[in-house]
DNA sequence: CATCTGATGGTCT
DNA sequence: GACCATCAGATGA
């Protein structure tokens, strides 16, 4: 259980009224901060590059757009909590959960920039370009070795294994990508980029 | 570069 | 039984 020192007293954790806010535009701030992910062996460190709102109802892309069920109830609870659930049988896809309770929201993580713990992220991905390591969203959950463990943890615990931390104050470019594979009436899809950063996972 | 397809399992109808 | 908030590999240009 031992932490890491710099980590826990340098960054600070946006709390849950960050969270409790609007879902596109807790989106867009999420963009230039960290995910923390610790590990009995290691602390890997990643800046958010890529995000996508959902909403609740009225948004046909959104898990809750059909209203509340055993697999979506967290998106109606409390905000600032992880939203992890797998897709496609195959990738585990990582949320944030967003507006007041009883409201739907989320913001899935659909990049990151690798900062440090960059060793840890490639043994448990191993990939020959960096650039290729978290440029996804099925592929950030499995370096990072997130799952189905941990859906509902509190991203604002800085004492906890996966949170959100503010490292900079630097204000980022955002790019709102345009609509892409949006095929059945899924068109409220919103995406959000840091604007030139290379490793978004699509153009 | 673009486009296509199989993998794979939980969730919902 | 249909539907996926995806990815890697293959194929063709």
């Amino acid at each position: 259980m031992s932490r890491n020192n710099l980590i826990e007293k340098s960054y600070i954790s946006p709390p849950v009224d960050f969270y409790e806010r609007q879902t596109d535009v807790v989106a867009k701030e999420l963009l230039g901060k960290a995910i923390i992910r610790r590990t009995s062996s290691a602390v890997m460190l990643a800046r958010i590059v890529e995000v996508e709102a959902y909403f609740g109802e009225g948004d046909p892309a959104s898990h809750a757009c059909r209203g509340i069920t055993p697999r979506n109830a967290i998106m109606f609870g409390r905000a600032g909590k992880a939203y992890v659930y797998l897709n496609y049988g195959v990738h585990y896809l990582l949320n944030m959960v967003t507006e007041r309770e009883g409201y739907a929201g989320a913001v899935l993580i659909r990049a990151l920039e690798p900062l440090s713990g960059t060793e840890e992220m490639l043994k448990n991905r191993p990939v020959k370009s960096i650039v290729e390591l978290t440029n996804g969203p099925g592929k950030l959950t499995k370096a990072l070795n997130i799952d189905l463990r941990d859906n509902g943890v509190d991203v604002t615990d800085r004492e906890g294994d996966l949170f959100v931390a503010d490292i900079s104050r630097e204000k980022f470019a955002i790019d709102v990508s345009p609509r892409i594979g949006i095929s059945n009436g899924k068109d409220m899809l919103l995406r959000f980029s840091i604007k030139g950063n290379e490793f978004v996972s699509r153009k």
